[in-house]
DNA sequence: CCCATATGAATGAAAG
DNA sequence: CTTTCATTCATATGGG
């Protein structure tokens, strides 16, 4: 794909009741979100539809420069719009797949076969993690990468961790670094 | 915008979206995904105050195991928390100067005035309830009044003119990618 | 006034 | 580490 470094920013007010932004060329919109003026929206989409798709900070940049003569707007607007559109065009787009799936998948054991690599490196998240990894010894758990070893893909959702009965006195938030 | 507001939403997994991959309705704990507590987001953003950005394996381990008293977590979890936490923090600065030089650029040609760099350390994180912590590394943090819902709603709401008066022959929108 | 929907904003997870 | 994807939260807006 192509290289597109994004990224957002947020600035946090902090307080609010600080409004007057003029959206829309004067309007007086609360500032609590971004309201695209209907020019901003048509210039976006076009360019969505253009090819557009994952903009480069520099042409966030530009981009929110031009629109800003529409009204306020702010870079991570640009970015957001753009990361939200593709989104939900795919997210739509998925929706429609569904259809014929469904009916397959539900009946059949074909589901299962969605081609899980057995990675090697597989991991686990803790306590049984050495077991594992002994078994593929291709570099000492040491040695491994954060993300290497805490990878782990689909994710039991059992409520193990706490539900034990711990008789210890509860942390009060105060442990804070303590334990570090 | 409603961060010192009424009510905390809490997590509260709400019912919905529960992606039911592989088991029919099954249980009734929702694990999609990772949802942090106010208490254990509030840990994680003491310690990465502190200066902990990328915690070493056993430093993970041992911060999941005391979070985990506050709900369900996961080694990766607190991983990917200081991974993204970083990143994002690095990626707001950058859009943040940029942003400010985008207003400047608007009507100037094309104002390089350099600007923030070598920002110390005291990011602009989010609420104002950073001052004060900074002035008090490591210590306390329990006093302050966190709202249930950490999240930062940030866009700040400066208005900047935007009437300038300029002889307003609009773009006619027909600048499209001519600027990219 | 409440509900349904569209979409801006945020962030956990993961790929590169 | 950087960039992207997926899902979720929150709010603006229009209809009933």
């Amino acid at each position: 794909m192509e290289e597109g470094m994004s990224g957002f920013y947020i600035k946090a007010a902090g307080v609010r009741g600080n409004h007057g932004g003029g959206n829309g060329g004067g309007g007086g919109t609360k500032c609590g979100r971004w309201n695209p003026t209907a020019e901003q929206v048509k210039v976006l989409t076009d360019l969505f539809r253009s090819g557009l798709r994952t903009p480069s900070t520099d042409q966030i940049q530009k981009i929110s420069t031009q629109l800003s003569f529409y009204g306020k707007i702010e870079s991570k607007n640009v970015f957001y719009w753009f990361q939200n559109h593709k989104a939900r065009e795919r997210q739509k787009r998925r929706k429609v797949s569904v259809d014929d799936q469904t009916k397959e998948a539900i009946r059949s054991e074909e589901k299962i076969s969605s081609a899980k690599h057995f990675i090697p490196h597989h991991v686990v998240e803790s306590e049984r993690v050495m077991e594992t990894l002994q078994l593929f010894p291709l570099k000492s758990f040491d040695e491994l990468a954060e993300p290497e070893k805490l990878r782990l893909h689909a994710t039991e959702c059992r409520d193990f961790a706490h539900g034990f009965g711990v008789t210890m006195d509860h942390p009060t938030l105060d442990l804070r670094l303590s334990f570090l």
